[in-house]
DNA sequence: GTCTATATCTCGATAGAC
DNA sequence: GTCTATCGAGATATAGAC
C-alpha cells in the first residue's frame, strides 16, 4: 500500500478503538489489528499511546466542528436557525458514533487534553466550538423574538439534550426497550428537542408567526 | 475497628475511586489505600475487582433512586412537580459527584452491569428508576395542562439537561471559564432548566395561572 | 480477619534484522 | 518502512504466616 496510507489507517482505527474502549481500555495491539498493520508501526508513526490518543481526539473533533460550522452559516429566523442547528448536531453525532463516546470518555479523564484540542481547533480554524449557538440566542433576544433567557445556559441545555441520548443509549434501550426502528426514534428525538426549545424560548406572541 | 466496618469502608472507597477513574482506570491498591486497609482484604471480602465494581454500582444507585423517589411523593400541580423533580435531581447529583461519573463510565463499558443493577433495584425496592417522571407528564396531558408532548422524549430531555452539566463540567469550565461561585452557577442551571421545561410543555393559557 | 510476599499475567515500548 | 522477539513495569490475585 502507499506509504502515506499507513498512518491514516492507524488513526482511523485508533479513533474507533479509543471511542469504544476509552484511553485506558484501548489496547495498542487491537488498534494495530484493526488497522491491519504491525503493532510496532504505531510507535514508529505516533511514538506513544498518549500521543496517538491526542491525535485521534484532534482529528475526530476538528472534523465535527468544521462540518457543524458549515451548517450554521445562515441568517434565517430563530425558528429555522435552532431547527437547523439541532438537526445538524444530531445528524453529525448519528453519522459518527465515535464522537460522543470520545468526548465523554475524555471528559471523564479530566478533559485537559480536550482543552488542548479545542485550543488547536481555534488556532487552526478560527472557530470557538460551543460559541456557535450563543450568537443566535443573543440576536434573537435583541430582536425581541426570544424571551430574555441566559444564552449560555440555553446552549448547555441544547447540547445536553442532543448528546445525552447518544451517551445513555444502552441505558435508555434497557429501560424502555430497543426501538423497532432506531432511525425513526432519532427523528422523534430531533422533533421533541426542537419542540421543547422553540416553545421554551420563543416569545409567546412570536410562536405562531 | 469493628469487623463489619471494614467492608463498608472498602465499598465507600471503591465508589469514590471507580467514579474517579472508571473500572479500567481504578487500581485495587488505591482503593485499599483510600479505605485504610490492606489490599488483600478487598479480595477477602469481595473476591474480585469485577465483583467489587458491581457492588459499588448497586450501592451508589440504589441510594440515589431511593432518595429521588422520596422527593417525588407529591400530587401538586405540574409546575410544582417539575420544579421539585429538577431541583431534587440536581441537588442529588451535586451532593454526590460520583453518581454521574459512575453512570457515564459504566455506560461507556456497554451498560450491561447497570442493567443488572436496575433490575436488582426494581426487585428490592419496587421502583423502576426513570419511570419516576413519566406519570407526571401523562397526568398533565390528561388534565389538559400540558401540551401533548411525548412523555418518554420529555423524560430523556429533562434527565439529559440535568446530567449533562455534571458530565461535561470540565469542558464547560474550559470554554466559558470557571465560575466565581459554583453553587450560584448551579442554582442558575436549575432555574434555566425549569424555565425551559415549563415554557416548553405547559399549555400557553396555563402558564400564567 | 489481617498481614507480607509473591505468582502470574498483560501491556506499552524498544532493539535490531530485513 | 515493516517485521519478530523480548524487556520491564505494573496490575490482579493468591498462598500462607500470624
Amino acid at each position: 500500500m502507499s506509504p502515506t496510507e499507513t498512518p491514516k489507517k492507524i488513526l482511523e482505527a485508533a479513533i474507533r478503538i479509543f471511542a469504544e474502549k476509552g484511553l485506558r481500555g484501548a489496547r495498542m495491539h487491537r488498534i494495530a489489528e484493526a488497522a491491519g498493520v504491525n503493532q510496532a508501526l504505531l510507535h514508529y508513526y505516533f511514538q506513544s499511546k498518549e500521543n496517538l490518543y491526542k491525535e485521534a481526539l484532534f482529528n475526530a473533533f476538528s472534523n465535527l466542528i468544521r462540518r457543524l460550522a458549515g451548517y450554521l452559516e445562515t441568517d434565517s429566523s430563530p425558528e429555522e436557525a435552532f431547527r437547523n442547528t439541532i438537526h445538524a448536531y444530531i445528524d453529525l453525532l448519528q453519522d459518527d458514533p465515535a464522537l460522543p463516546r470520545l468526548l465523554v470518555s475524555e471528559t471523564l479523564e479530566g478533559g485537559h487534553r480536550l482543552k488542548a484540542v479545542f485550543d488547536r481547533i481555534r488556532v487552526e480554524t478560527g472557530i470557538t466550538p460551543p460559541n456557535i449557538i450563543i450568537p443566535f440566542v443573543e440576536k434573537g433576544i435583541a430582536d425581541g423574538r426570544l424571551r430574555p433567557v441566559d444564552p449560555m445556559q440555553t446552549t448547555v441545555s441544547i447540547i445536553g439534550m442532543c448528546m445525552f441520548y447518544f451517551i445513555a443509549r444502552p441505558v435508555i434501550y434497557h429501560v424502555w426497550g430497543m426501538p423497532e426502528d432506531e432511525a425513526a426514534f432519532i427523528e422523534r428525538r430531533k422533533d421533541a428537542i426542537v419542540d421543547l426549545v422553540l416553545h421554551g424560548i420563543l416569545k409567546p406572541n412570536a410562536e405562531t408567526e
